[in-house]
DNA sequence: TCAAACCGAAGTGTATACACTTTTGACGGA
DNA sequence: TCCGTCAAAAGTGTATACACTTCGGTTTGA
C-alpha cells in the first residue's frame, strides 16, 4: 500500500489526515499552505488534491478550491446499497470455488482484526474490517473487483471512523467469523444472509437516528 | 456531456480519438506534441491524461510517459464479471419498485439505441447502449451506482468499440427490449436471466476468438 | 566484430512566474 | 444604520523554465 512517488506520499498523508478528523469536513485546502506544508510546489499539491478528489475525500470547486468532502447520509446509504449487490455475488463465487486456503486466508484476516480491536487502534481497525470484503474479492482472483471495494471503503472511511463505537466494531469482527464459518460449511444461503445483514448493521451504526429502511434504493 | 473546462475539452477530445480509433492501443502520448496540437500547455495535457489514466484509457508509466491502454481480455473479463453482480441487484431493486414512468423512460432510450443504429454512427450507439444499463441505475436513484456502471462503461469502451459488429449491436438492443418487457410484465427471475445472458453475449462478442479459459484465472 | 561505455536528443518531473478570479473589508452615500 | 461599490489581498488556473531520466546512436577498447 506504501506508495514511493511524491505525489503518492502527499495523498496517502492527507488521506490519513481527513480519516482521522485532523482535518474536518468542509475545511477549507489552500494550495500554498499545503505546499510549505509538504516542502514542496503547489504543482503536487495539486496533483494530490485532484486524486483525493476522483476518491471522493475531497470536493473540488472551479476557481475556489478544495474541501474535505462530507459525504451525506444518502450518500453513504447508496454506497451501502452497492456493497451489498456486489458482495453478494461475490460470495456466490467465493463459494461457488471454495479452496482450504480460502478460508485460511479469511481466518488468518480475522485475527489481524481482533488483535486491532484489541488494542483500540481505531485508524487500523477500520481498515482491517473494510479489508476483509476486499480480501474475498481477491480471493476469487478479481482485481477489478477488490479495487471497487477499496473505493467504496475509502468513500465511507469518513462516516466509518467517525460514528463507528468500539462495541460495533467488535460486533462486525464476530459477524465476519459467522460469515467465514458459513462459507466454510459452503451454506450460500445462510453466508449470503449473514452477509447482507452484517452491511444492514454495519450502515445502521454509521447513521445515527436514522431509521435503516429495509428497502433500498 | 459536454464539459466546458479546458481540460475536460482535451479529455473528450482524446477519448474520442482513443475509442474511434485514431490512437491506436499502444501509441505513446508525448504530451508536448499534444500542447501544440491544441494549443495549450503541458500543463493542461498532463492533466487531461491523468483523468484517461484512472478511466484506464490511457497507462502511464513513470518517466517514460502515457500510452494508449490496451485493456487485456482477463481485465474486460472481469470487468463483465462486476456488472453481472451489480446489474442483478440493480433489477430486483427495479423491479420491486417500479413505476410506469421507469417503463417509459426505458423504452423511450431503446427509440434512442435504434436510431442510432440505424444510422450506423458507431461512437454513439455505444455510447447509448452502454447507457441504457446506467439509466436503470439512476431510474432506482442511486447516483453512486449509476456512475460506477458508468465508469465500468467507459473502462471498456475501447474493446466495445474494437469488436461488436453492426449486427452485436443490433442484437443488444433486441435484448435491451426483451429486458424491458419482462421488467414491465414484473417478472423478475424472467428478467436476472435476460440480463445475465445479455451481459454474457456483449461479452463473448467482445473476445473475438480468444481460448477465453487461456492465461490468467 | 562485438560489446560496453558515452554523449546528445527527446521527454518527463517539479518548481516558479504570472494572469485571472474570488473573497474580504473598508469607505461613502442614502 | 444599512447597503452598494470598490480596491487590495488571497487563491486558483495556466504557462514557462529548468532539472533529471530515458533512449538511440556513436565511439572506443579488447
Amino acid at each position: 500500500m506504501e506508495n514511493a512517488t511524491p505525489t503518492g506520499f502527499i495523498v496517502d498523508a492527507l488521506t490519513r489526515s481527513i480519516v482521522e478528523h485532523r482535518l474536518l469536513p468542509g475545511s477549507k485546502l489552500v494550495e500554498q499552505k499545503l505546499a510549505d506544508q509538504f516542502g514542496v510546489s503547489r504543482t503536487l499539491i495539486r496533483q494530490a488534491l485532484f486524486r483525493l478528489s476522483q476518491n471522493r475525500l475531497v470536493r473540488m470547486e472551479p476557481a475556489r478550491g478544495a474541501f474535505v468532502a462530507a459525504p451525506s447520509v444518502e450518500e453513504a446509504r447508496q454506497v451501502f446499497s452497492v456493497r451489498r449487490m456486489l458482495e453478494a455475488g461475490m460470495l456466490r463465487s467465493l463459494i461457488a470455488d471454495l479452496k482450504p486456503q480460502h478460508i485460511k486466508a479469511l481466518k488468518d484476516h480475522i485475527k489481524l482484526e481482533g488483535a486491532a480491536i484489541g488494542e483500540g487502534d481505531i485508524s487500523s481497525r477500520t481498515e482491517l474490517l473494510g479489508d476483509f470484503h476486499v480480501l474475498m474479492a481477491k480471493l476469487i482472483g478479481n482485481t477489478v473487483l477488490a479495487q471497487m471495494l477499496g473505493d467504496l471503503n475509502s468513500r465511507c472511511a469518513l462516516i466509518t471512523m467517525m460514528y463507528q463505537s468500539d462495541q460495533e466494531a467488535a460486533h462486525s469482527q464476530e459477524e465476519h467469523i459467522a460469515i467465514v464459518n458459513a462459507i466454510h460449511a459452503r451454506d450460500e444461503a445462510l453466508a449470503l444472509r449473514l452477509l447482507d445483514e452484517h452491511l444492514c448493521h454495519v450502515q445502521a451504526a454509521l447513521i445515527p437516528a436514522s431509521s435503516p429502511s429495509s428497502s433500498q434504493s
